[in-house]
DNA sequence: ACCTGAACACCGTTCAAGT
DNA sequence: ACCTGAACACCGTTCAAGT
């Protein structure tokens, strides 16, 4: 009478991996306000008590969600620096673009990452997780450095900065502040544009 | 036998009112996640299906919240601007400091300004409540181009550029992805003066 | 008009118990 | 080791009913 639900063979081993992929796609489905552990459970197709064999409680998974949210995040800035043949400032849109990208596509992932709603206050993998991001704005950072059009300081300090607009920028967009519907992503390749230029001309020499 | 709950009197003519007063403390108090209408009810003195007469459900009573949030937000604002002995990039740093100042006195309230908890995807209190801070920073920029200081765009550009740096910073802060703990304030506003610094050397001319 | 109490369909979490 | 079912103390929301 079990109704195995789709999403594939799941019962036997890594039920911890079923949870969390499930987790995910409820996550993007429905919110991070509507998303239940008992949901997360039966569409795994487990009872309501067996992901406590695998998560401490349901923050725990929330946050190990957010960090797999961070290593696809970390994926998208790895392909803005790969693209070896722009120069630091392009790779540096390019980083914006895909902070923008990966924040649209997976919005709730966002919130979920950023929202302060999961954070121990010093969890050691979050931090590791977060950093790795910052670092590679670093590595961009420290080649413009080098090669003469970036100004010269620390490059934590610049790549700080960078972070700290295109965030802002993404955050404010999706927040709704900015007062641009969700419908008008269009518009917002542009907007990233402008302000990632008065950014780049404030980090140049 | 009804307890009546501290805060004042409140049980006669302003249960509205009183609602929003607790809703607020307790949202300070025991965060975003924790606060249950039941319990802002209770607080408030009343059965906890009194609030329905004067908010559509919870997420209504959030949504007012946060308009309140902004409105405090917004006294920040104009406070630093309203410094006028100071020229346009010391109001800027000061307003960013007030920005800080205001994520850290009231974090949960921050989170539900622009946590995207509430949004109803274009509620016109709320993106008008939001407008008036970006029109605030507008008014500094406008200045700072008139004197000659900044650099002659659109104002409302610049003041994107501003609010997306500062808030992008705050954000980052907050949320705990930038590794600073909850404990260490001081250094951060060493950090928004460095990064301020690098946003108001791109702004200006 | 404004508030109450019971009721409904949910939660997260714990725990004894099954294989 | 891994999962289940009942149980507990909560939710948000609705609705008939009271004053």
């Amino acid at each position: 009478m079990s109704n195995l639900t789709a999403s594939g063979s799941s019962h036997h081993g890594d039920l911890k991996n079923a949870l969390l992929q499930a987790g995910e796609q409820l996550l993007a489905e429905k919110g991070i306000a509507a998303v239940s552990l008992r949901d997360v459970a039966r569409a795994a197709g487990v009872s309501h008590t067996a992901p406590y064999r695998h998560f401490r409680n349901k923050a725990d998974l929330l946050r190990v969600l957010a960090l797999i949210g961070f290593v696809r995040l970390n994926g998208e800035f790895a392909e803005a620096r790969g693209s070896e043949k722009f120069g630091p400032e392009r790779q540096l849109v390019a980083a914006a673009v895909g902070y923008v990208r990966f924040a649209m596509a997976n919005p709730e992932m966002f919130r979920l990452m950023f929202g302060g709603l999961v954070l121990t206050d010093g969890d050691a993998e979050y931090m590791v997780a977060s950093r790795a991001v910052l670092a590679c704005l670093e590595d961009i950072m420290r080649a413009g450095i080098a090669v003469g059009v970036f100004r010269d300081r620390d490059a934590s300090e610049l790549a700080l900065v960078a972070w700290t607009s295109m965030h802002g920028l993404v955050s404010l967009l999706m927040s709704g502040a900015m007062g641009v519907r969700a419908a008008d992503r269009d518009q917002s390749g542009k907007l990233v544009r402008v302000v990632m230029q008065h950014v780049i001309f404030g980090l140049s020499r």
